[in-house]
DNA sequence: CCGACTGTTGCAGTATGTGCAACAGTCATT
DNA sequence: AATGACTGTTGCACATACTGCAACAGTCGG
Protein backbone atom coordinates (compact mmCIF):
# COMPACT_ATOMS: atom_id res chain seq x y z
CA UNK A 1 0.00 0.00 0.00
CA UNK A 2 2.85 2.18 0.24
CA UNK A 3 5.82 1.53 -1.96
CA UNK A 4 8.50 3.35 0.18
CA UNK A 5 7.99 1.16 3.35
CA UNK A 6 6.97 -1.77 1.35
CA UNK A 7 10.68 -1.64 -0.69
CA UNK A 8 12.52 -1.25 3.00
CA UNK A 9 10.75 -3.82 4.63
CA UNK A 10 11.29 -6.79 1.13
CA UNK A 11 14.87 -5.58 2.83
CA UNK A 12 14.64 -7.71 5.80
CA UNK A 13 13.48 -11.14 4.51
CA UNK A 14 16.26 -10.92 1.83
CA UNK A 15 18.84 -10.07 4.70
CA UNK A 16 17.76 -12.69 6.37
CA UNK A 17 19.22 -14.72 3.64
CA UNK A 18 22.53 -13.91 4.93
CA UNK A 19 24.74 -10.59 4.53
CA UNK A 20 24.44 -7.99 1.14
CA UNK A 21 26.38 -5.37 0.03
CA UNK A 22 24.04 -2.43 -1.49
CA UNK A 23 24.29 -3.15 -5.01
CA UNK A 24 22.87 -6.34 -4.31
CA UNK A 25 19.83 -4.76 -2.28
CA UNK A 26 19.35 -2.64 -5.04
CA UNK A 27 19.32 -4.85 -7.70
CA UNK A 28 16.82 -7.53 -5.78
CA UNK A 29 14.81 -4.26 -4.97
CA UNK A 30 14.92 -3.34 -8.49
CA UNK A 31 15.58 0.08 -7.44
CA UNK A 32 18.32 2.45 -8.26
CA UNK A 33 21.57 1.97 -5.60
CA UNK A 34 20.74 5.48 -4.21
CA UNK A 35 17.32 4.42 -3.67
CA UNK A 36 18.29 1.02 -1.69
CA UNK A 37 20.48 2.92 0.22
CA UNK A 38 18.53 5.57 1.59
CA UNK A 39 16.44 2.59 2.75
CA UNK A 40 18.93 1.17 4.57
CA UNK A 41 20.21 4.29 6.34
CA UNK A 42 16.38 4.39 7.96
CA UNK A 43 16.62 0.83 8.63
CA UNK A 44 19.89 1.33 10.11
CA UNK A 45 18.92 4.23 11.90
CA UNK A 46 15.94 2.23 13.91
CA UNK A 47 18.36 -0.67 14.61
CA UNK A 48 16.60 -3.29 12.19
CA UNK A 49 19.90 -3.56 10.23
CA UNK A 50 23.75 -3.49 10.91
CA UNK A 51 26.49 -2.75 8.67
CA UNK A 52 29.42 -5.53 9.25
CA UNK A 53 32.68 -4.58 9.60
CA UNK A 54 33.04 -5.47 5.35
CA UNK A 55 30.43 -2.89 4.96
CA UNK A 56 27.83 -5.18 4.10
CA UNK A 57 24.69 -5.31 5.27
CA UNK A 58 22.77 -7.85 7.95
CA UNK A 59 19.94 -7.77 9.96
CA UNK A 60 20.18 -6.28 13.65
CA UNK A 61 20.34 -6.25 17.34
CA UNK A 62 16.63 -4.52 17.31
CA UNK A 63 15.26 -7.03 15.79
CA UNK A 64 15.77 -9.25 18.93
CA UNK A 65 15.05 -7.44 20.94
CA UNK A 66 11.47 -6.50 18.92
CA UNK A 67 10.84 -9.53 18.48
CA UNK A 68 11.76 -10.63 22.15
CA UNK A 69 9.23 -7.65 24.08
CA UNK A 70 6.81 -9.12 21.42
CA UNK A 71 6.88 -12.49 23.09
CA UNK A 72 6.58 -10.85 26.56
CA UNK A 73 3.31 -9.49 25.80
CA UNK A 74 1.29 -11.92 25.40
CA UNK A 75 -0.94 -12.12 27.98
CA UNK A 76 -1.92 -15.87 27.73
CA UNK A 77 2.38 -16.93 27.52
CA UNK A 78 2.45 -15.21 31.09
CA UNK A 79 -0.36 -17.16 32.54
CA UNK A 80 0.66 -20.48 30.85
CA UNK A 81 4.34 -20.32 32.00
CA UNK A 82 3.53 -21.69 35.82
CA UNK A 83 1.61 -24.13 34.87
CA UNK A 84 4.27 -25.46 32.34
CA UNK A 85 6.93 -25.57 34.81
CA UNK A 86 4.80 -27.40 37.36
CA UNK A 87 3.78 -30.19 34.43
CA UNK A 88 7.80 -30.35 33.69
CA UNK A 89 8.52 -30.82 36.98
CA UNK A 90 5.61 -33.59 37.43
CA UNK A 91 6.82 -35.48 34.17
CA UNK A 92 10.19 -34.34 33.40
CA UNK A 93 9.71 -33.95 29.89
CA UNK A 94 9.77 -30.74 27.39
CA UNK A 95 6.93 -28.91 27.75
CA UNK A 96 5.71 -26.16 24.60
CA UNK A 97 3.43 -23.74 24.34
CA UNK A 98 2.26 -22.50 20.93
CA UNK A 99 0.05 -20.14 18.75
CA UNK A 100 -1.63 -19.72 15.26
CA UNK A 101 -1.18 -16.96 13.84
CA UNK A 102 -2.12 -16.59 10.05
CA UNK A 103 -0.74 -19.35 8.16
CA UNK A 104 1.66 -20.23 10.80
CA UNK A 105 2.08 -21.62 14.08
CA UNK A 106 4.75 -20.61 16.49
CA UNK A 107 6.50 -21.96 19.52
CA UNK A 108 5.82 -19.25 21.95
CA UNK A 109 7.21 -21.02 24.93
CA UNK A 110 8.94 -23.53 26.40
CA UNK A 111 10.36 -25.29 29.08
CA UNK A 112 13.36 -27.78 28.74
CA UNK A 113 13.16 -31.28 29.32
CA UNK A 114 15.08 -32.52 32.94
CA UNK A 115 16.51 -35.66 30.40
CA UNK A 116 19.66 -35.23 29.01
CA UNK A 117 18.49 -36.35 25.49
CA UNK A 118 16.77 -33.25 24.11
CA UNK A 119 14.60 -32.76 21.15
CA UNK A 120 15.61 -29.64 19.25
CA UNK A 121 12.93 -26.91 18.75
CA UNK A 122 13.75 -22.87 19.58
CA UNK A 123 10.99 -20.42 20.76
CA UNK A 124 9.86 -18.68 18.09
CA UNK A 125 9.94 -20.61 15.06
CA UNK A 126 7.96 -21.78 13.11
CA UNK A 127 6.40 -25.53 13.77
CA UNK A 128 6.47 -28.70 11.38
CA UNK A 129 2.59 -27.26 10.68
CA UNK A 130 1.60 -30.58 8.92
CA UNK A 131 2.95 -32.83 11.55
CA UNK A 132 3.42 -31.07 14.92
CA UNK A 133 0.45 -32.27 17.28
CA UNK A 134 -0.05 -28.46 18.92
CA UNK A 135 -0.51 -27.34 15.13
CA UNK A 136 -3.36 -29.84 14.53
CA UNK A 137 -5.11 -28.62 17.74
CA UNK A 138 -4.64 -25.02 16.65
CA UNK A 139 -5.65 -25.63 12.94
CA UNK A 140 -8.64 -27.77 13.58
CA UNK A 141 -10.52 -25.39 15.23
CA UNK A 142 -10.25 -22.50 12.35
CA UNK A 143 -13.31 -21.97 10.79
CA UNK A 144 -14.19 -24.84 7.39
CA UNK A 145 -13.15 -22.11 4.62
CA UNK A 146 -9.94 -20.95 6.33
CA UNK A 147 -8.95 -24.53 7.19
CA UNK A 148 -9.69 -25.69 3.75
CA UNK A 149 -7.49 -22.97 2.12
CA UNK A 150 -4.87 -23.19 4.24
CA UNK A 151 -4.88 -27.15 3.87
CA UNK A 152 -4.66 -27.04 0.05
CA UNK A 153 -1.91 -24.56 0.03
CA UNK A 154 0.52 -26.44 2.52
CA UNK A 155 3.57 -28.29 1.56
CA UNK A 156 3.77 -32.02 2.90
CA UNK A 157 7.53 -32.50 3.53
CA UNK A 158 7.61 -36.32 4.45
CA UNK A 159 9.85 -35.86 7.13
CA UNK A 160 9.57 -39.40 7.92
CA UNK A 161 7.08 -42.57 6.97
CA UNK A 162 4.78 -41.44 9.44
CA UNK A 163 3.98 -37.90 8.35
CA UNK A 164 0.67 -36.79 7.05
CA UNK A 165 1.19 -37.09 3.08
CA UNK A 166 -1.04 -34.75 1.65
CA UNK A 167 -4.21 -32.12 2.58
CA UNK A 168 -7.31 -34.68 2.75
CA UNK A 169 -5.11 -36.86 5.05
CA UNK A 170 -4.74 -33.97 6.77
CA UNK A 171 -7.70 -32.37 7.07
CA UNK A 172 -9.13 -35.71 7.97
CA UNK A 173 -7.26 -36.01 10.70
CA UNK A 174 -8.15 -32.43 11.80
CA UNK A 175 -11.54 -33.85 12.10
CA UNK A 176 -10.77 -36.37 14.56
CA UNK A 177 -8.46 -34.07 16.64
CA UNK A 178 -11.37 -31.67 16.89
CA UNK A 179 -13.65 -34.40 17.82
CA UNK A 180 -11.73 -36.33 20.79
CA UNK A 181 -10.32 -32.97 21.76
CA UNK A 182 -6.25 -33.94 21.87
CA UNK A 183 -4.16 -34.65 19.52
CA UNK A 184 -0.36 -36.46 18.95
CA UNK A 185 2.31 -36.37 16.89
CA UNK A 186 3.95 -39.96 16.68
CA UNK A 187 7.19 -39.91 15.29
CA UNK A 188 5.58 -38.08 12.35
CA UNK A 189 8.21 -34.72 12.47
CA UNK A 190 11.28 -36.60 13.68
CA UNK A 191 11.52 -40.81 13.79
CA UNK A 192 12.66 -41.29 17.44
CA UNK A 193 10.45 -38.38 19.13
CA UNK A 194 6.79 -38.40 20.34
CA UNK A 195 4.50 -35.41 21.19
CA UNK A 196 1.08 -35.48 23.24
CA UNK A 197 -0.75 -31.99 22.99
CA UNK A 198 -3.79 -30.56 24.47
CA UNK A 199 -5.84 -27.23 23.60
CA UNK A 200 -6.05 -24.09 25.83
CA UNK A 201 -9.50 -22.39 24.64
CA UNK A 202 -10.99 -18.79 25.70
CA UNK A 203 -14.00 -17.33 27.14
CA UNK A 204 -15.49 -18.50 23.76
CA UNK A 205 -14.52 -22.04 23.61
CA UNK A 206 -12.18 -20.92 20.95
CA UNK A 207 -8.59 -22.55 20.54
CA UNK A 208 -6.13 -20.06 21.93
CA UNK A 209 -3.42 -21.85 22.09
CA UNK A 210 -2.21 -25.55 22.65
CA UNK A 211 0.60 -27.09 24.75
CA UNK A 212 2.73 -30.41 24.21
CA UNK A 213 4.67 -32.78 26.18
CA UNK A 214 7.47 -34.11 23.82
CA UNK A 215 9.91 -37.07 24.42
CA UNK A 216 11.88 -39.52 22.77
CA UNK A 217 11.81 -42.90 22.60
CA UNK A 218 14.68 -43.93 24.53
CA UNK A 219 13.22 -42.16 26.94
CA UNK A 220 9.93 -43.49 27.21
CA UNK A 221 7.89 -45.57 24.83
CA UNK A 222 4.45 -44.20 22.90
CA UNK A 223 2.25 -46.02 25.34
CA UNK A 224 4.34 -44.56 28.11
CA UNK A 225 4.19 -41.14 27.23
CA UNK A 226 0.21 -41.25 26.07
CA UNK A 227 -0.37 -42.00 29.84
CA UNK A 228 0.24 -38.71 30.25
CA UNK A 229 -2.75 -37.26 28.72
CA UNK A 230 -5.20 -37.15 31.45
CA UNK A 231 -2.32 -34.76 32.95
CA UNK A 232 -1.39 -32.79 29.83
CA UNK A 233 -5.36 -32.21 29.70
CA UNK A 234 -5.75 -31.44 33.38
CA UNK A 235 -2.89 -28.82 32.44
CA UNK A 236 -4.46 -27.29 29.43
CA UNK A 237 -7.54 -26.55 31.32
CA UNK A 238 -6.57 -24.67 34.41
CA UNK A 239 -4.68 -22.60 31.69
CA UNK A 240 -8.05 -22.36 29.88
CA UNK A 241 -9.64 -21.64 33.09
CA UNK A 242 -7.35 -18.61 34.41
CA UNK A 243 -7.07 -16.65 31.04
CA UNK A 244 -11.28 -16.76 30.72
CA UNK A 245 -11.13 -14.87 33.95
CA UNK A 246 -12.80 -18.45 35.26
CA UNK A 247 -10.25 -19.36 37.79
CA UNK A 248 -8.48 -16.08 39.20
CA UNK A 249 -4.70 -17.20 39.83
CA UNK B 1 16.16 9.75 6.25
CA UNK B 2 12.98 8.67 4.15
CA UNK B 3 10.22 10.08 6.04
CA UNK B 4 7.63 7.31 5.85
CA UNK B 5 9.92 4.31 6.39
CA UNK B 6 10.88 6.42 9.20
CA UNK B 7 7.42 6.69 10.26
CA UNK B 8 6.72 3.18 9.84
CA UNK B 9 9.49 1.99 11.71
CA UNK B 10 8.48 3.76 14.53
CA UNK B 11 5.24 1.92 15.18
CA UNK B 12 6.99 -1.11 15.86
CA UNK B 13 8.60 0.26 19.04
CA UNK B 14 5.14 1.69 19.87
CA UNK B 15 3.55 -2.02 19.85
CA UNK B 16 5.86 -3.78 21.23
CA UNK B 17 5.28 -1.98 24.27
CA UNK B 18 1.46 -3.56 23.89
CA UNK B 19 -1.08 -3.40 21.22
CA UNK B 20 -2.91 -0.22 20.11
CA UNK B 21 -5.35 0.55 17.91
CA UNK B 22 -5.67 3.10 15.09
CA UNK B 23 -6.08 6.00 16.96
CA UNK B 24 -3.14 6.03 19.24
CA UNK B 25 -0.71 4.81 16.91
CA UNK B 26 -1.80 8.15 14.54
CA UNK B 27 -1.43 10.13 17.98
CA UNK B 28 1.65 8.96 19.03
CA UNK B 29 3.27 9.50 15.37
CA UNK B 30 1.79 12.61 14.77
CA UNK B 31 -0.03 11.83 11.22
CA UNK B 32 -3.29 11.93 10.63
CA UNK B 33 -5.45 8.44 11.21
CA UNK B 34 -5.69 7.68 7.34
CA UNK B 35 -1.75 8.38 7.08
CA UNK B 36 -1.14 5.74 10.03
CA UNK B 37 -4.01 3.08 8.68
CA UNK B 38 -1.56 2.99 5.10
CA UNK B 39 1.84 2.30 7.16
CA UNK B 40 -0.23 -0.26 8.96
CA UNK B 41 -1.37 -1.81 6.20
CA UNK B 42 1.94 -2.07 4.64
CA UNK B 43 3.46 -3.14 7.53
CA UNK B 44 0.87 -5.90 8.04
CA UNK B 45 0.95 -7.07 4.73
CA UNK B 46 4.84 -7.96 5.45
CA UNK B 47 3.79 -10.07 8.62
CA UNK B 48 5.29 -7.30 10.89
CA UNK B 49 1.91 -6.59 12.63
CA UNK B 50 -0.65 -8.65 13.33
CA UNK B 51 -4.44 -7.35 13.99
CA UNK B 52 -5.53 -9.00 16.51
CA UNK B 53 -9.94 -10.16 17.23
CA UNK B 54 -10.50 -6.87 18.75
CA UNK B 55 -8.91 -4.89 15.69
CA UNK B 56 -6.21 -3.78 17.85
CA UNK B 57 -2.54 -3.91 16.42
CA UNK B 58 0.48 -5.88 18.03
CA UNK B 59 3.79 -7.05 16.66
CA UNK B 60 3.41 -9.83 14.33
CA UNK B 61 4.82 -13.51 13.71
CA UNK B 62 7.34 -12.70 10.96
CA UNK B 63 9.26 -10.57 13.01
CA UNK B 64 10.26 -13.85 15.21
CA UNK B 65 11.34 -15.88 12.22
CA UNK B 66 13.11 -13.15 10.89
CA UNK B 67 15.08 -12.63 14.20
CA UNK B 68 14.91 -16.24 14.17
CA UNK B 69 17.05 -16.47 11.09
CA UNK B 70 19.16 -13.71 11.58
CA UNK B 71 20.61 -15.55 14.19
CA UNK B 72 21.11 -18.68 12.52
CA UNK B 73 22.76 -16.60 9.91
CA UNK B 74 25.73 -16.11 12.76
CA UNK B 75 28.51 -17.71 12.52
CA UNK B 76 30.03 -17.51 15.27
CA UNK B 77 27.11 -19.23 16.45
CA UNK B 78 27.08 -22.59 14.52
CA UNK B 79 30.98 -22.64 15.16
CA UNK B 80 30.86 -22.05 18.59
CA UNK B 81 27.70 -24.36 19.57
CA UNK B 82 29.24 -27.26 19.66
CA UNK B 83 32.14 -25.78 21.82
CA UNK B 84 29.37 -24.74 24.40
CA UNK B 85 27.60 -28.05 24.33
CA UNK B 86 31.27 -29.92 25.36
CA UNK B 87 31.88 -27.39 28.04
CA UNK B 88 28.04 -27.94 29.34
CA UNK B 89 28.73 -31.54 29.64
CA UNK B 90 32.18 -31.46 31.12
CA UNK B 91 30.52 -28.67 34.15
CA UNK B 92 26.81 -28.73 34.22
CA UNK B 93 26.72 -25.55 34.10
CA UNK B 94 24.57 -23.10 32.14
CA UNK B 95 27.12 -21.73 29.24
CA UNK B 96 26.45 -18.38 27.47
CA UNK B 97 27.36 -16.91 23.89
CA UNK B 98 27.38 -13.31 23.59
CA UNK B 99 27.90 -10.50 20.95
CA UNK B 100 28.21 -6.62 21.00
CA UNK B 101 26.50 -4.62 18.72
CA UNK B 102 25.78 -0.76 18.38
CA UNK B 103 25.17 -0.08 22.07
CA UNK B 104 23.90 -3.30 22.80
CA UNK B 105 25.08 -6.94 24.49
CA UNK B 106 22.96 -9.58 23.23
CA UNK B 107 22.83 -13.68 23.90
CA UNK B 108 23.00 -14.78 20.67
CA UNK B 109 23.19 -19.04 22.25
CA UNK B 110 22.99 -20.93 25.39
CA UNK B 111 22.92 -24.48 26.93
CA UNK B 112 20.84 -24.66 29.78
CA UNK B 113 22.29 -25.72 33.48
CA UNK B 114 21.73 -29.48 34.40
CA UNK B 115 21.07 -28.44 37.69
CA UNK B 116 17.45 -27.80 38.61
CA UNK B 117 18.43 -24.52 39.91
CA UNK B 118 18.79 -22.49 36.53
CA UNK B 119 19.50 -19.05 35.77
CA UNK B 120 16.62 -16.76 34.20
CA UNK B 121 17.85 -15.37 30.40
CA UNK B 122 16.84 -15.41 26.98
CA UNK B 123 18.60 -15.47 23.72
CA UNK B 124 17.94 -12.23 21.72
CA UNK B 125 17.66 -10.52 25.17
CA UNK B 126 20.06 -7.38 25.83
CA UNK B 127 22.23 -8.16 28.45
CA UNK B 128 22.69 -6.02 31.82
CA UNK B 129 25.66 -4.26 30.09
CA UNK B 130 27.40 -2.93 33.21
CA UNK B 131 27.64 -5.84 35.37
CA UNK B 132 27.65 -9.05 32.96
CA UNK B 133 31.07 -10.74 32.51
CA UNK B 134 30.60 -11.20 29.28
CA UNK B 135 29.47 -7.54 28.31
CA UNK B 136 32.83 -6.42 30.20
CA UNK B 137 34.89 -8.38 27.54
CA UNK B 138 33.13 -7.14 24.93
CA UNK B 139 33.25 -3.10 25.62
CA UNK B 140 36.70 -3.60 27.19
CA UNK B 141 37.95 -4.46 23.76
CA UNK B 142 36.39 -1.60 22.08
CA UNK B 143 38.44 1.59 20.78
CA UNK B 144 39.00 4.34 23.67
CA UNK B 145 36.73 6.75 22.23
CA UNK B 146 33.91 4.23 21.89
CA UNK B 147 34.07 2.82 24.76
CA UNK B 148 34.33 6.11 26.95
CA UNK B 149 31.10 7.39 25.15
CA UNK B 150 29.13 4.72 25.43
CA UNK B 151 29.92 4.34 29.47
CA UNK B 152 28.94 8.02 29.65
CA UNK B 153 25.77 7.59 28.04
CA UNK B 154 24.73 4.27 29.90
CA UNK B 155 22.64 3.85 33.03
CA UNK B 156 24.26 2.20 35.84
CA UNK B 157 21.16 0.71 38.06
CA UNK B 158 22.55 -1.15 41.27
CA UNK B 159 20.66 -4.50 40.91
CA UNK B 160 22.45 -5.47 43.82
CA UNK B 161 25.33 -4.02 46.61
CA UNK B 162 28.03 -5.20 43.93
CA UNK B 163 26.63 -3.78 41.22
CA UNK B 164 29.16 -1.18 39.04
CA UNK B 165 28.13 2.20 40.50
CA UNK B 166 29.00 4.66 37.58
CA UNK B 167 31.14 5.26 34.46
CA UNK B 168 34.44 5.93 36.31
CA UNK B 169 34.39 3.01 38.10
CA UNK B 170 32.88 1.00 34.95
CA UNK B 171 36.06 2.11 33.00
CA UNK B 172 38.30 0.96 35.74
CA UNK B 173 37.07 -2.28 35.41
CA UNK B 174 37.26 -2.97 31.83
CA UNK B 175 41.33 -1.77 31.94
CA UNK B 176 41.54 -4.66 34.33
CA UNK B 177 39.23 -7.01 32.50
CA UNK B 178 41.53 -6.08 28.93
CA UNK B 179 44.66 -6.76 30.48
CA UNK B 180 43.91 -9.76 32.63
CA UNK B 181 41.72 -11.40 29.67
CA UNK B 182 38.85 -12.68 31.17
CA UNK B 183 36.18 -11.08 33.44
CA UNK B 184 33.43 -12.26 36.00
CA UNK B 185 30.38 -11.07 37.47
CA UNK B 186 30.12 -11.98 41.25
CA UNK B 187 26.77 -10.98 42.42
CA UNK B 188 26.62 -7.95 40.31
CA UNK B 189 23.34 -8.47 38.63
CA UNK B 190 22.03 -11.01 40.54
CA UNK B 191 22.84 -11.61 44.43
CA UNK B 192 22.90 -14.92 44.38
CA UNK B 193 24.83 -15.68 40.83
CA UNK B 194 28.30 -15.84 39.58
CA UNK B 195 29.84 -16.07 35.95
CA UNK B 196 33.35 -16.60 34.99
CA UNK B 197 34.03 -15.15 31.14
CA UNK B 198 36.40 -15.36 28.58
CA UNK B 199 36.99 -13.49 25.24
CA UNK B 200 36.47 -15.61 21.32
CA UNK B 201 38.70 -13.23 19.03
CA UNK B 202 39.16 -13.04 15.39
CA UNK B 203 42.41 -13.47 13.04
CA UNK B 204 42.78 -9.82 13.91
CA UNK B 205 43.16 -10.21 17.61
CA UNK B 206 39.61 -8.07 18.15
CA UNK B 207 36.90 -9.80 20.40
CA UNK B 208 33.95 -10.91 17.77
CA UNK B 209 32.46 -12.69 21.00
CA UNK B 210 32.60 -13.93 24.77
CA UNK B 211 31.24 -16.47 26.25
CA UNK B 212 30.18 -17.52 30.31
CA UNK B 213 29.52 -20.10 32.76
CA UNK B 214 27.22 -19.36 35.21
CA UNK B 215 25.87 -21.11 38.05
CA UNK B 216 24.12 -19.95 41.52
CA UNK B 217 25.56 -19.98 44.93
CA UNK B 218 23.66 -22.69 46.11
CA UNK B 219 24.78 -24.91 43.91
CA UNK B 220 28.72 -23.83 43.81
CA UNK B 221 30.79 -21.29 45.32
CA UNK B 222 32.21 -18.49 43.96
CA UNK B 223 35.74 -19.58 44.52
CA UNK B 224 34.58 -22.98 43.01
CA UNK B 225 33.42 -21.57 40.02
CA UNK B 226 36.77 -19.75 39.16
CA UNK B 227 38.68 -23.00 39.25
CA UNK B 228 36.56 -23.24 36.13
CA UNK B 229 38.25 -20.53 34.57
CA UNK B 230 40.60 -22.18 32.56
CA UNK B 231 38.47 -24.64 31.27
CA UNK B 232 36.58 -21.70 29.87
CA UNK B 233 39.21 -20.05 28.70
CA UNK B 234 40.29 -23.75 26.45
CA UNK B 235 37.21 -23.24 25.01
CA UNK B 236 37.06 -19.72 24.43
CA UNK B 237 40.33 -19.78 22.44
CA UNK B 238 39.39 -23.09 20.54
CA UNK B 239 36.54 -21.23 19.49
CA UNK B 240 39.32 -18.05 18.32
CA UNK B 241 40.56 -21.38 16.61
CA UNK B 242 38.38 -22.19 15.02
CA UNK B 243 36.68 -19.12 13.88
CA UNK B 244 39.69 -17.49 12.29
CA UNK B 245 40.68 -20.55 10.29
CA UNK B 246 43.60 -21.80 12.39
CA UNK B 247 41.98 -24.92 13.33
CA UNK B 248 39.58 -26.38 10.57
CA UNK B 249 36.69 -28.44 12.44
C1' DC C 1 49.72 5.21 -12.34
C1' DC C 2 45.57 3.81 -14.22
C1' DG C 3 41.03 1.64 -14.56
C1' DA C 4 37.25 -0.77 -12.43
C1' DC C 5 34.61 -1.05 -8.75
C1' DT C 6 31.41 0.30 -4.74
C1' DG C 7 29.46 3.73 -1.94
C1' DT C 8 27.98 8.65 -1.54
C1' DT C 9 26.00 13.38 -2.60
C1' DG C 10 22.96 17.24 -4.86
C1' DC C 11 19.52 18.09 -7.72
C1' DA C 12 15.28 18.51 -10.90
C1' DG C 13 10.94 16.26 -11.92
C1' DT C 14 7.27 13.95 -10.71
C1' DA C 15 5.44 9.92 -8.70
C1' DT C 16 3.90 9.13 -4.22
C1' DG C 17 2.43 9.93 0.23
C1' DT C 18 -0.33 13.27 2.82
C1' DG C 19 -4.38 15.33 5.23
C1' DC C 20 -8.98 16.48 4.51
C1' DA C 21 -13.75 15.58 4.49
C1' DA C 22 -17.32 12.57 3.86
C1' DC C 23 -18.86 7.72 4.68
C1' DA C 24 -19.65 3.28 7.06
C1' DG C 25 -19.80 0.47 10.72
C1' DT C 26 -20.33 -0.60 15.83
C1' DC C 27 -21.66 0.12 20.36
C1' DA C 28 -23.98 2.54 24.41
C1' DT C 29 -27.44 5.47 25.84
C1' DT C 30 -32.04 7.39 26.02
C1' DA D 1 -35.95 1.88 17.94
C1' DA D 2 -33.64 6.05 17.24
C1' DT D 3 -29.76 9.01 18.51
C1' DG D 4 -25.16 10.19 19.12
C1' DA D 5 -20.35 9.28 19.82
C1' DC D 6 -16.92 6.63 18.46
C1' DT D 7 -13.40 4.10 15.40
C1' DG D 8 -12.02 2.53 11.02
C1' DT D 9 -12.24 3.25 5.95
C1' DT D 10 -12.35 5.46 1.19
C1' DG D 11 -11.51 8.98 -2.74
C1' DC D 12 -9.41 12.91 -3.91
C1' DA D 13 -6.58 17.36 -4.78
C1' DC D 14 -2.27 19.13 -3.43
C1' DA D 15 2.48 19.42 -2.67
C1' DT D 16 5.76 17.08 -0.15
C1' DA D 17 9.17 13.93 -0.15
C1' DC D 18 10.94 10.05 -2.87
C1' DT D 19 13.12 8.69 -7.15
C1' DG D 20 16.77 8.13 -10.64
C1' DC D 21 20.34 10.49 -12.78
C1' DA D 22 24.92 12.00 -13.22
C1' DA D 23 28.90 13.44 -11.23
C1' DC D 24 32.11 12.64 -7.26
C1' DA D 25 34.90 10.10 -3.74
C1' DG D 26 37.29 6.38 -2.02
C1' DT D 27 39.38 1.69 -2.41
C1' DC D 28 41.35 -2.13 -4.44
C1' DG D 29 44.14 -4.72 -7.97
C1' DG D 30 46.92 -4.86 -11.85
Amino acid sequence: MSQTVDRALSILPLLAEGPADLGQVADRLGVHKSTALRLLRTLHEHGLVYRQSDQRYRLGARLFALAQEAMENLDIREIAHPHLLRLNEACGHTVHLAVYEEGEVLYIDKVESRYPVRMYSRIGKPVAITVAAVAKLLLADLPDAERHALADKLDYPLYTARSTPNAPAFLRELEQVREQGWATDLGGHEESINCVAAPVRGTDGRVVAAMSVSAPNVVVTAEELLTLLPQVRRTADAISGEYSGRTPA
